[in-house]
RNA sequence: CGGGAUGUAGCGCAGUUGGUAGCGCACUACGUUCGGGACGUAGGGGUCGCGUGUUCGAGUCACGUCAUCCCGACCA
């Protein structure tokens, strides 16, 4: 499959223009023929495996296991929890009909209304329900607590906008599900969940990103408090990237999931939900993207390294040999290396080729370098090229792969620092947040403030942040007392 | 669901007053190339979104319809 390399849009002209020609383009993704669906294409999904298992990992190391639930919900379900089918009802997924017939003209087929469904089924546009519809019959006692669930699956919401990887009709995603005997144990699990997302973030895909907790407006529908992850893209615009949801007894209730406590006396369970979606996949474009097309972090690329060799016909075999114990030594380290000798494509394809891809680190094996006992070294964060004595090449190679993985996470880190602003006057927020960026501004928790300025800006509040020191103050909108600074900004 | 635009080869597009269906990239074969997106020659590929109408004749005109994209409302 041959790339059209050329013409990729310039971030500063049209950032989401850019955004998906560069999806295109680098092989993750393409729009489906199904309304507001997605292909994830090898590439892609290769990055989304990868952030399965570390995720998956990081998951089990806190006692969650990984479980499987029904796709479709029988519609009561939805409606038990009154806040939950509120918050989902508009973009759900109907199932009326378990047939088709051919038509009366035999060419083609039409829905057998014969087979219309005494009740119908939702595609699930996320689990509660029918998870905590199973939870009933497994918890009786205290002891039977916590439950810890996590599934990987799929989730269908049917959005009137769509965009590849950050809002499909369609994506993949994990959603865990737990259920504990006490309010305390709930609410730590929720904020525990949200640690081991900001840590990913930060860690494997090095976004940074802001912890926190949502308005009320904002929360998940029949969420009791809902904590966020928020990061920052490269058009100021911020990028929810994670949620996780202390959900009370509302599900509890709602199912009827009682269990009996150590004083006999029966009680409400008490729930969590969190989750990531492919929309991670988003993120980690466009927080470090360039105009040159991908760029990935070393933890998290598939391909870690390609090796390209340059030299005529008759050095080629010579190329190949030397090419060979490099990749068999990168491999013995855990580094995964492509080594790119396809004649139909010359070099200078390939280093486009592979710079769209994000592939962290390049080696050009010349003929006439490797004399001296040179390589060329490219990283692509910097795309500083560099001749290293080939001797030792692969420990210089996994130094300079965390190097990379470091030097984009400071990167994004400094990017995003530079764009978060404190700001008291509300005439000047209204200016200034046209050209993005984050707002640290006193709020004096009313919907009305909040609505205001979203009317006037499109503006919302992201989160209460937990990293920032809080200081009284007035809201810059009402004028009236404020606890706190919330982050406010344009988002995805 | 409002406002705007677009549907012609895999992708990007041109197509004049209605008169043989075109270009670039990609693809196939052969040759020459190969240190930053190669070139030559020869090929393959189309119900012009769909339907109805006007006409001797429609990619082009009219009406209808479907789909997609952008801007809003909705959202992870």
């Amino acid at each position: 499959m041959a790339t059209e390399l050329k013409d990729l849009t310039k971030r500063s002209e049209d950032y989401s223009k850019w955004y998906n020609e560069l999806v295109v383009k680098a092989e993750l993704a393409e729009q489906a023929d199904v309304r507001g669906c997605m292909v994830i294409r090898p590439y892609g999904y290769a990055i989304w495996e990868k952030m399965q298992r570390v995720l998956d990992d990081m998951f089990k190391e806190t006692g969650v296991q990984n479980a499987y639930f029904p796709l479709l919900i029988p519609k009561s379900f939805l409606s038990r929890e009154a806040e939950h089918v509120e918050g989902f009802a508009k973009e759900c997924a109907v199932v009326t009909h378990y047939r088709l017939k051919t038509n009366d003209t035999h060419d083609g087929v039409v829905v057998d209304p014969a087979a219309k469904l005494e009740e119908e089924l939702i595609i699930r546009p996320t689990s509660e329900t029918i998870i905590w519809n199973t939870y009933k019959g497994w918890i009786k006692s205290y002891r039977d607590l916590p439950i810890l669930c996590n599934q990987w699956c799929n989730v269908m919401r049917w959005e009137m906008r769509t965009r590849l990887f950050l809002r499909t009709s369609e994506f993949l995603w994990q959603e865990g599900h737990t259920a504990h005997a006490t309010r305390e144990e709930a609410e730590e699990r929720a904020k525990q969940m949200l640690k081991v997302y900001a840590k990913f973030a930060e860690e494997y895909m090095a976004v940074p990103v802001i912890q926190g907790v949502k308005s009320e407006t904002e929360r998940f529908a029949g969420a009791l408090d809902t904590y966020t992850i928020e990061a920052m893209m490269q058009d100021g615009k911020a990028l929810q990237s994670g949620t996780s949801h202390f959900l009370g007894q509302n599900f509890g209730k709602a199912f009827d999931v009682q269990f009996l406590n150590k004083d006999n006396k029966p009680e409400y369970a008490w729930a969590t939900s969190w989750g990531v979606s492919t929309r991670l996949m988003g993120a980690l474009i466009m927080t470090h993207s360039d105009d040159n097309g991908l760029v990935l972090p070393p933890r998290l690329a598939p391909l870690q390294v390609v090796i390209i060799p340059i030299g005529k016909a008759d050095q080629m075999a010579m190329l190949d040999e030397k090419a060979d114990s490099i990749v068999k030594n990168l491999k013995a380290m855990g580094i995964s290396v492509k080594y790119d000798n396809a004649d139909n494509k010359r070099p200078g394809f390939k280093f486009a080729d592979y710079e769209l891809k994000g592939v962290p680190v390049r080696l050009v094996l010349g003929a006439r370098d490797l004399e001296k006992g040179l390589v060329e070294v490219m990283r692509r964060d910097t795309l500083e090229k560099e001749n290293v004595s080939i001797d030792g090449i692969e420990a210089y190679i996994k130094q300079l792969l965390d190097e990379i993985q470091q030097n984009i996470y400071q990167k994004a880190i400094k990017f995003r620092d530079a764009h978060i602003y404190e700001c008291d006057n509300y005439d000047e927020f209204k200016e200034r947040i046209k050209d993005g960026g984050f707002f640290l501004c006193h709020w004096d928790g009313t919907e009305e403030t909040e609505a205001k300025i979203k009317e006037d800006t499109q503006a919302t509040i992201r989160c209460v942040p937990f990293m920032f020191e809080q200081t009284e103050g007035t809201d810059m909108v009402s004028g009236k007392p404020a606890k706190a600074r919330v982050l406010i900004a344009r988002a995805y």
